[in-house]
RNA sequence: GGGGCUAUCGCCAAGCGGUAAGGCACAGCACUUUGACUGCUGUAUGCGCUGGUUCGAAUCCAGCUAGCCCUGCCA
């Protein structure tokens, strides 16, 4: 179910045929570059989905590499997760997974170079001197003292800061540029730090860390990378990254090229506030399904495909995008339609009594579990005088264009009969407590049954004396839209409403439901059972995308 | 006297000098054993603004305006 007619091909795809047209490059080599410090989320599955289809389309490779330069950050347990969420989403980096700490040994020798062609030097600046010397937005900024400290110094002290002789903070490597360059990164960066820590990878091997911007271009170019496609916020780091594979005398230069991040409309993406609600319980943690993080979509019951064919649908461009919900939600619709069963089941039930049928009696009843996909097969329904059927389903005075139960109309119940409400019963409080009606054994579903009686409604049910109770999880935005995902605190908005758990009713096959097996049920929605959300060994079911409906009660109508 | 990038329908997004693709969303009709699905129809005389070049401009030029990013020993 790929969108794979790409009517035109977007910037990246044009840059890279016009790469290889000039013979810049003879294939094409791309790579994922996390930072192993938290889950990944939506906006990653873009770039892991560009990345690796760009591999894919040009008969290329994809790498995968954990860009582990800061120690401070970083932690192996997030290694594990990224893995796993970049093999979920189907991108296959074969035997290619690196460690940018790998090549930390390269890195070095790279940085002597460097000084020994006196374009790095060791400076001995605080941190706060060096932001101050560095100038501002509108002001250059001045020369470090030490910047024409000897080669042979530099050299020794940069020897000395890799065995460990000062503490953090002491020296630091930069580059010799332009402290006078209107770019801010171009002003002498630093290009190593002292750091005493242990690494997730190296463990204590190392005291000396390089920065992004000297690592990132050197990573790329141990690797082989050709295209080292990033967000757009990197543009400007670009001529630094061409200075670092300049000078350090690359022979097969990569090239960087910056695309638009995917934000997605009305869902908390930061990972500062998800980390706030989940510290705060708010949501179960990192893989909750309201989230938009890889494994909560998972969990929420979004299938790989889908997601893969919303990043597509979106495209690639260099415009900021915020794209909509709905968008997803048409990607996993459109890929669950031909896969799962379509099984009935009622959320919040109500009791449907058929009045001319036998007490006691049960039947068996064929239903077809897709029509649009006969591989699918059929299943047994049992059926009897006492069913439930959704409360909305029924309204003692409908309004206009309402089809489905009211006193006095027929409907049909979907793979049974066809059943013409009669009546119902009410509590002292005026709630209605079960619907009476009648069905018509001419009406039985498979038979050929023709009438010029017209039937509006087809309404979904189980067998009261014979289904499962199962749970469903509802989930709504976890936001407030109309005040926006944040407020002018920067708070939260949470909807109180976001997740309501329900005891419902549901055809028994839903019992035994396997893991992660999806069904479409009840007139309005996909579902899907996650390990994680069992209670006393039965599977809870998460609605995960609202089907479309054209018809809307009226406000004040009460169902 | 900062620099870089972006600007085409509510949301994405094609277009690359020859007279505005497509998808999502929305609306209407038809069909229907899910008010779903499917099918058909509709939706920018307009491409941030103002000028200019041209037979012809969303596309080229000039000047504006708005938004995003950059002053980590984060990535």
């Amino acid at each position: 179910m790929e969108n794979k007619e790409t009517v035109s091909k977007n910037f990246i795809e044009r840059e890279i045929d016009k790469d290889l047209k000039e013979g810049v490059y003879e294939s094409v080599h791309t790579r994922f570059p996390p930072e192993p410090n938290g889950y990944l989320h939506i906006g990653h599955a873009k770039s892991i989905i560009l990345n690796s289809g760009i591999a894919a389309e040009y008969n290329g490779l994809f790498n995968l590499r954990f860009d582990d330069t800061n120690p401070t950050k970083e932690k192996s347990e997030f290694v594990e997760s990224i893995k796993e969420d970049v093999a979920w989403l189907g991108a296959d980096w074969g035997d290619r997974l690196f460690f940018a700490s790998d090549y930390f040994e390269k890195m070095y020798e790279y940085a002597l170079k460097l000084i020994e062609k006196g374009k790095a030097y060791v400076s001995s600046l605080s941190a706060e001197e060096i932001k101050e010397y560095r100038g501002t937005l509108t002001e250059p900024g001045r020369d470090d003292p030490d910047r024409d400290r000897s080669i042979e110094d530099s050299l020794r002290l940069f020897k000395e800061m890799k065995d460990g002789k000062y503490e953090d903070g002491k020296y630091v490597l930069r580059g010799k540029i332009d402290m006078k360059s209107p770019n801010m990164n171009m002003r002498d960066p630093v290009i190593y730090r002292i750091a005493h820590l242990s690494h997730q990878n190296t463990g204590d091997k190392w005291c000396i860390y390089p920065m992004y911007d000297f690592a990132h271009p050197l990573e790329d170019a141990i690797e082989g990378i050709t295209h080292s496609l990033c967000t757009l916020e990197f543009e400007d780091h670009r001529p630094l990254y061409d200075w670092v594979i300049r000078e350090c005398e690359i022979e097969t230069p990569p090239r960087q090229i910056e695309f638009a991040k995917l934000y997605l409309n009305n869902v908390v993406t930061g990972k500062r506030y998800i980390k706030k609600l989940v510290e705060e319980g708010i949501v179960d943690g990192w893989d909750d399904p309201r989230l938009v993080s890889i494994a909560g979509l998972r969990r929420r019951g979004y299938t790989p495909e889908s997601i893969r064919n919303f990043v597509n649908l979106c495209g690639i461009s260099k415009s900021q995008a915020t794209a909509e919900m709905d968008m997803l939600e048409y990607c996993i619709r459109e890929d669950l339609k031909p896969k799962v069963k379509r099984l009935m089941a009622v959320l919040h039930p109500l009791k449907l009594i058929i009045d001319n049928y036998p007490e006691g009696r049960t039947e068996e009843l064929d239903a077809v579990n897709n029509p649009e996909n006969p591989e699918l097969g059929s299943r047994k329904l049992s059926f009897s005088r006492e069913l439930w059927i959704e409360r909305e389903d029924f309204m003692e005075e409908p309004p206009k264009k309402y089809f489905r139960l009211f006193p006095g109309n027929e409907v049909r119940l979907m793979n049974a009969y066809f059943v013409k409400c009669v009546g119902f019963d009410k509590d002292d409080n005026g709630n209605i407590t079960a619907v009476h009606c009648t069905y018509d054994p001419l009406t039985k579903q498979g038979s050929d049954f023709k009438s010029d009686r017209k039937v509006k409604g087809t309404i979904h049910w189980v067998n009261a004396n014979d289904c499962a109770r199962v749970r469903v999880r509802l989930y709504e935005n976890i936001v407030d839209e109309e005040k926006g995902v944040y407020d002018e605190e920067g708070n939260i908005n949470l909807n109180p409403n976001s997740l309501e758990e329900c005891t419902s009713f549901a055809e028994t096959e839903l019992k035994e439901a396997k893991i992660y097996e999806r069904f479409q049920f009840v007139r309005n929605g996909f579902f899907c059972a996650d390990p994680r959300d069992s209670r006393d060994g039965a599977p809870v079911f998460n609605r995960i995308v609202s089907l479309k409906s054209s018809f809307k009660l009226p406000q004040e109508a009460k169902i």
